[in-house]
DNA sequence: TAGATGTTTCAGAAAAAACTGAAACGACTG
DNA sequence: CAGTCGTTTCAGTTTTTTCTGAAACATCTA
């Protein structure tokens, strides 16, 4: 039912799963939608990968919160059949929204959250550390956002340019740090 | 021991530390480091966040395994004492490669093999996909080894620089699609 | 070398996460 | 409405991961 190749593929992702925060069945179930060309319903996956149906069902409803799945039906078939985007790039987009918003985002909004806090003396080494920290995944994301709003194509160009974006870079001025003192 | 503030940011590291593929203990410990101006010993933690000595040696060298902490000595002590990297882009880079090492280069690994394998007319689609994955990777990995060479510096003033890169992109060529053909 | 101080290891306990089968549910269909 | 087909939920079990305390180990010091 299915060839080593699918096979491996498909447990090494289930494996390397749990190394993100994803469980193993997570990972085969989306690996297995992957690499098949036809969209595949929870019962295929249960007959490929062995596991429970219900199992199937939660792992699904899990990869559809994560929007990484899309929901297909066949006329005069009530079941739901499962894909993965045919967009490679499109997937990556979304991976990429999904753990911003559930890594990032409540991280950042503790740190301003704790930032806002009247400080206690003792407290302000800690509470410069955390504005060090919440500035950087500030700069980082917002440059994320930038990015994000580009088309493929010209992401993909942009991508390719290593070298050049280099050289690019040696020509961005450094502006000088912003410092406490009123300098005039 | 433990302001309310330090307390809330350790705390949250670690329930994040869940999210990412870090356990709880490790979690808080890297916070409290983090947080904390005085390099801390192994004892110190176990007071700072109750858990046990044993515990705490495990999870300092899951942190130095990950090049995430420093040992330090002072003079006519015999113990360890840890600290986090000052340079908060120290960090992220040691993240950013630390991860790429686990994640990414085992799969890019995997996936160059499954690509080589002689494959039958039932795996045809599935190997596509594969090359398609690969590809994609290589690309934001090539990108991503590019970024890393650039001193911190240029680094900053490059990510602070969203709207210019927007129009450097605009500029880009985009480059017809490599063909098999040999084009002449 | 005996003792003091500190770290690491490890087998078992505790806790957390994943998984299952059975039952409940929902929505069409004759 | 009774039956069919498919999905979801959930209490209990299994598996995995994390954590602990005790013992082993290592190194320095009197």
């Amino acid at each position: 039912m299915l060839s080593d190749l699918r096979q491996e593929f498909i447990l090494h992702f289930g494996e390397m799963g749990s190394r993100w925060g994803i469980n193993r069945t997570v990972g085969q179930i989306y690996a297995a939608l992957f690499l098949s060309e036809e969209p595949l319903c929870a019962d295929d996956l249960v007959g490929l990968l062995g596991v429970s149906r219900s199992n199937v069902s939660m792992s699904l409803k899990e990869l559809q919160s994560w929007s990484l799945v899309q929901l297909k039906h066949r006329p005069g078939d009530r079941r739901d059949f499962f894909t993965t985007p045919d967009d490679m790039w499109q997937i990556v987009r979304t991976l990429v929204e999904e753990r911003k918003k559930r890594e990032i985002d409540p991280t950042l909004t503790k740190l301003r959250q704790l930032e806002m806090r009247p400080g206690s003396a003792e407290d302000a080494y800690a509470q410069a550390r955390i504005t060090e920290m919440r500035e950087l995944i500030e700069l980082l994301t917002g440059w994320y956002d930038q990015m994000n709003k580009l088309e493929t194509e010209r992401l993909v160009a942009l991508l390719n340019m290593g070298a050049k974006l280099q050289k690019f870079a040696q020509s961005a001025r450094i502006l000088p740090k912003r410092t406490n003192k009123t300098e005039n």
